[in-house]
DNA sequence: CAATGTAGTAATCGACTGATTACAAAGTCA
DNA sequence: TGACTTTGTAATCAGTCGATTACTACATTG
């Protein structure tokens, strides 16, 4: 059933068929990552969004108003993404290694979250960016304010004291830099690069080499 | 001596006389720095860097080749700055605290003279800006090769193992992202942003309240 | 069916920006 | 001094990009 929604918009899509412009916005919202985050915010345009979302230009500026706006929605929908992954993994109820305290299992899981994240493509890189333009009044009041939230989220629902919040937000920031630096791509022609993504990517190392496209979306 | 020369230097800058163009390199290049750290590569102008060095635009297309070509020789410049800051913690023979070890000390002095670098202006943002454009052909593998540079010498030069060169660039990372998104600006006004600082710069506190321009630089 | 609202595009404009050209002024040295 | 090199600028161009305007086509509803 959410199947058959799914494979109906997509149909949807592939005819050029009209959608209601709530649906276009989650469509554009997705390409949006995807140029933003390999581009940046002044990098991107919105020219390039409009293409990868399937529409005209003119109809992204419309409907998010500005392209300030629409690198706004997209930090705000990536930091929801984030938020909303974590907190599914903080409430994962399945079975761990009993050998590890409940909270080690919790921090192992949120850890895993934050990786699986690269699936959607851009959004670590979207969000480092935003991270970068604190001198900006309108984007850098919202970066500020998304990691403060991600900051409280580890403290108070995760239950973190102030040095593991770091620790933790440290680990998550250097995974971040490696995945946009694309690190990936030297991996296993460099051996000390090699050794640099093995200790970042310790467990989770198949899935990243998997899911990260090696040597493609150049500029 | 040193200071008569940086005088004269400054007179002649002063006075609107002609430099040789190894010193106007290097002049741009700080300039170079403080720009395409406040708004990144694309977002940064030539002319924007020209303004800010005191000569023309077109002089500073000239004396780089392009603007690509100043983004590198800016990420060039700010590597070898910290490569050097960290040579000279290393190297440092001062004494101190008897209670911890060796190690820990030169760990301590090194993530001190990173933080230092702050007072070269647009430093770490710029650098940060590089690891993001890892899609990018040129400043992708320059990105790359700096970035593997820094791991050598952690692990190299200052003799930390894989897990503990990873904690060190983590934690760098992690400050690099806060100087980016000026935490510093809400520092005071919002309690939790106060504990997230306190929390990442424990003993340098003081010292970066006072170095990071607060409320300045706004685009 | 008529009327009204919604989804979407083509064409275009004005502002910006990196780069080029042409030129001027200052220094250097035989 | 006069030829040559080096430092530096003014003017301008060609390309790009976000935004606006004006329009078409589809859908919904009374």
């Amino acid at each position: 059933m959410g199947d058959s929604g799914v494979v109906a918009l997509d149909d949807a899509i592939e005819s050029g068929k009209r959608l209601s412009s709530g649906e276009r916005r989650r469509q554009i919202l997705v390409a949006a990552l995807a140029v933003f985050g390999a581009r940046g915010y002044e990098g991107a345009t919105t020219d390039e969004v409009a293409r990868a979302a399937g529409v005209s230009q003119p109809y992204v500026v419309r409907l998010f108003g500005s392209k300030e706006n629409l690198f706004l929605a997209a930090i705000e929908d990536a930091l929801a993404r984030m938020l909303s992954g974590f907190r599914a993994a903080l409430a994962d109820e399945s079975p761990h290694d009993p050998d590890i305290t409940p909270e080690k299992a919790a921090a192992k899981r949120i850890g895993q979250a934050y990786v699986d994240l690269i699936e959607v493509r851009g959004l670590h890189q979207t969000l480092a960016h935003a991270y970068l333009l604190g001198s900006h009044p309108a984007i850098g009041a919202a970066a500020r304010k998304g990691f403060a939230t991600v900051w409280r989220f580890f403290r108070d629902e995760m239950g973190l004291d102030a040095d593991e919040a770091r620790a933790f937000m440290a680990e998550g920031m250097l995974i971040s830099t490696m995945i946009g630096l694309r690190i990936v791509d030297d991996y296993g022609s460099d051996p000390q690069i090699t050794e640099l993504f093995r200790s970042c990517f310790p467990s989770e190392l198949p899935h990243v080499l998997e899911v990260l496209p090696r040597g493609v979306d150049r500029f």
